[in-house]
Formats: C-alpha cells, sequence, structure tokens
DNA sequence: CCAGAATCTTGACACTTGTCAAGAACGAAT
DNA sequence: ATTCGTTCTTGACAAGTGTCAAGATTCTGG
C-alpha cells in the first residue's frame, strides 16, 4: 500500500516535471524566436543579447534563465529555424499532380521566399559561415543542411516521377546547384537588384527538365 | 621659362606624389594581408582590430592611419583576396592539352585548395554572408562573385572545347554548382569529415562530362 | 492564505570594442 | 644639422559586451 501510493506520488510528481519542462521548454522556443528576428536582422556578428532583449517582450537577464550562454541561445535558434524550413515545399510536391504544376508550385513558393523572407535566409547562410569557424554550430547546420538536401531530393524525383524518369544528378549535386543559384540570388535581390527574382526563377525553369 | 620651370617642378612634385602613394598603397596591402591571417582564423564576428595588430608586426594604431575605419580595412581585404584568387585555375586551362589532362588538373588544384586554403575560403564565404548584412560589401563581392563565375566559365568552355561541344548550362548555373559543392565540401572538411575531398572528387568528376 | 519554488528584473562586474589625439620616431630635403 | 612632413606608438575615452548574483515578483501546492 504504501508502495502504491509512493508510487503514485512519483507519476504525480513525473507529470509535474514533464509540466514544468514542456513550459520550460516552450519559453525556450519563444526566447529563440525573438533572437531570431534581431539575428535576421543584423546578422550574427552585430547581435548582442542586450538588442534581443530591447527588440522582444522580455529583459535581457532571462536569457541566462533559459540558456547556459550565448551559443546555447543560438545553437536553439538554428534547431528551431530548421523545424520551419524543411518542409516549406512539401505541400507542393504533395498536391501537385503533372510537371507543370510542379514546375510553378515550386517556383511561386521561391520567389515568395525569397520576397518575404530574405532576413531568415540570410541569417541560415550568416550562420552556416559561422559553422566553419565555431564548431559548436556544425552539428545542427549539417544536420539542417541534410535536411535541405532532402527536401531538394523530394521536389526533383517526383519531377523525375512525372516524366517517368529519375534525377539525373545526385542529391548533393542537386542541392548545391539550387542552393547556389537561391544564394546568388538571394544576394543580389538584397542588394536592390529587381531582376533577380525572375532570373533565378527563368533558370530554375530552363534547369528542371536537364537534370531531371 | 617661368611656365617650364614651374611645369618641371610640378612633375617632380607630381613624381614624388605617386611615390608617396604607391608607398602608402604598399602598406595598406600589407596591413590588408595581416589582417586576412586573422580573420581566417578568427572569422569577421570575432576579430577585433587589436587582435588583428597582435598577430601583426604592427600597433594597433597604424590602421586608423591607413584605413579610415574598420570596414575599410575589410573591403580592403576583400579587394586583396579577390585578386589572389580569381585566376586559380587559369594555369591548368592554359596548359592542358585534352580533358583528361584538365579534369586532372582541375582537380588537382581544387583538392589543393580545399586542404591548404581552407581559412581563407571560410572567409570568403563569411564575408559573402556578410554583405547580406552589410551594404559596404556587396560591391565588391559581387564583383568577385562575377569573377569567380567567369573563372569555373573559362574551365568548362575549355573543357566543352575539347570535346568540340559548348556547356550545356549558364555560366550562372554552373557556377552555383561548383561553389555550391566547394561550400560543402569545406564545412564537412572542417568538420573533421576525411571523406569530404575525395566525395567532391568523385563528384565533380561525374558531374564534368554531363554539364559540358 | 501562505511558504517555498520558479521566474524574471535590475544593476553591477570585468572586459573588449572602435576611435581618436598627443606626441615620439623617422626620413628627406634644405 | 635642422626643419618639416610622414609614419607609427601609446594611452586614453566612451560605449558596448557576456556574465552573474541579489533581490523582486509571480506562480503553485498544501
Amino acid at each position: 500500500m504504501a508502495r502504491q501510493v509512493t508510487g503514485a506520488a512519483r507519476r504525480v510528481a513525473d507529470a509535474a516535471e514533464v509540466l514544468r519542462d514542456e513550459k520550460f521548454n516552450a519559453r525556450r522556443v519563444e526566447l529563440a524566436e525573438a533572437a531570431l528576428e534581431t539575428l535576421g536582422e543584423l546578422g550574427f556578428a552585430r547581435t548582442s543579447l542586450r538588442e534581443i532583449a530591447q527588440n522582444s517582450a522580455f529583459t535581457h537577464g532571462v536569457f541566462h534563465y533559459y540558456f547556459s550562454d550565448k551559443l546555447d541561445l543560438i545553437c536553439c535558434c538554428v534547431r528551431h529555424y530548421k523545424a520551419k524550413c524543411v518542409t516549406r515545399y512539401d505541400e507542393v510536391v504533395a498536391t501537385a499532380t503533372s510537371r507543370d504544376e510542379l514546375t510553378e508550385g515550386f517556383l511561386a513558393k521561391l520567389a515568395a521566399t525569397l520576397q518575404n523572407e530574405a532576413r531568415m535566409h540570410r541569417l541560415w547562410y550568416d550562420l552556416r559561415s559561422q559553422a566553419m569557424f565555431e564548431a559548436a554550430f556544425r552539428k545542427d547546420v549539417l544536420e539542417i543542411d541534410k535536411s535541405l538536401e532532402a527536401m531538394i531530393w523530394r521536389i526533383a524525383s517526383r519531377y523525375a516521377e512525372f516524366g517517368g524518369k529519375r534525377p539525373a544528378s545526385s542529391p548533393a549535386a542537386l542541392y548545391a546547384l539550387f542552393d547556389g543559384l537561391f544564394q546568388s540570388a538571394l544576394l543580389k535581390h538584397l542588394a536592390g537588384d529587381k531582376t533577380a527574382i525572375p532570373e533565378l526563377l527563368d533558370e530554375v525553369r530552363r534547369l528542371l527538365p536537364t537534370v531531371c
């Protein structure tokens, strides 16, 4: 009987702890999201904890309650970013019923991303470069890169499938190609080049049938 | 006569000024080169003027004599970097007499670069990302990107020429492809992945005949 | 309602940052 | 050798950094 009580008490205590953990983690994500705003605006090099706090509903001390240090915070940001972006094109892949539909859906999403989420994407390229210097970022960054490669591969496979073919290149090469094009277009777009987006779309439209 | 004298004096003065300018510029380049060492080691975000000075034969004050501010210094670094790297493969292109020779020369150079100049290249990717945030970098970075694209195009054109063909893609797409592959391999290499370089070489070897 | 835990704020700390100015060291022309 | 302009060093400044600890506040279980 005593054992049952302590067993029940343990379960209650465990449940409470899980709840607390979830709350704790929810706040961490909330703070990471706030941090992403400022990081996307200023970039890694120019972003301080105080700046992040000022652009959020919190004070700078909170960040040290939820994160062991600045790197920990930014790692959390990177991981959170990942969740938001590696499924970006999956709906298009799922709903398209023909090559044309897939192409147009992909291009539309590409253009919208470049137009509306430029800040988040320049941050991604920034952090990926940081990973070349800061070992603490590497694991997460490499993982995201893998996920993005898989995302591109899903598009290419589906596209090829509609033509009864298989993609003509490796997942790595396909990802390198599209990522390189996107990165270049992003820089030009941010530099005020109005032709960056349409030129990217043209290029991709031309490329898709030749690589898949 | 008076005019001739003043004319001669002017010429002498001009020559002196040119000489001084050259000396001034030589020192600027020397300082930029020293800065590149530290930048390649630490990355843009973690590099301070004092750190640069400490890893060089100069004191931190000199940098403000030769550069108006930190951005000016780093812009100079970027420009100087460009001159050193946009002709990296030109010798291979010039001396190769067959597809195989060109391929092997290109691959060898690629591997050597990845192995020996990883720090300089991660800095390039870092600064290119910085350009997405800092407008002052954009002009130089875009120019270097164009030069690199042209460099890749020279290789591809020569390669195609040996086969009596023309490259199958645009210069932009080819550059995006190779740059993306290189960037990814660099990150993996820096993360300690021993397979990064051989895998890049395999990929490029496989790709060359299909794109050119 | 109240005690104790969880959460958050505030203010301080030691340190680093870019910038600059005063002057020392140097070089070249007179 | 002296003078003057160039080049470099030194030390200071104000502002900003990450970190932390003490305490205020809020939440929660009893």
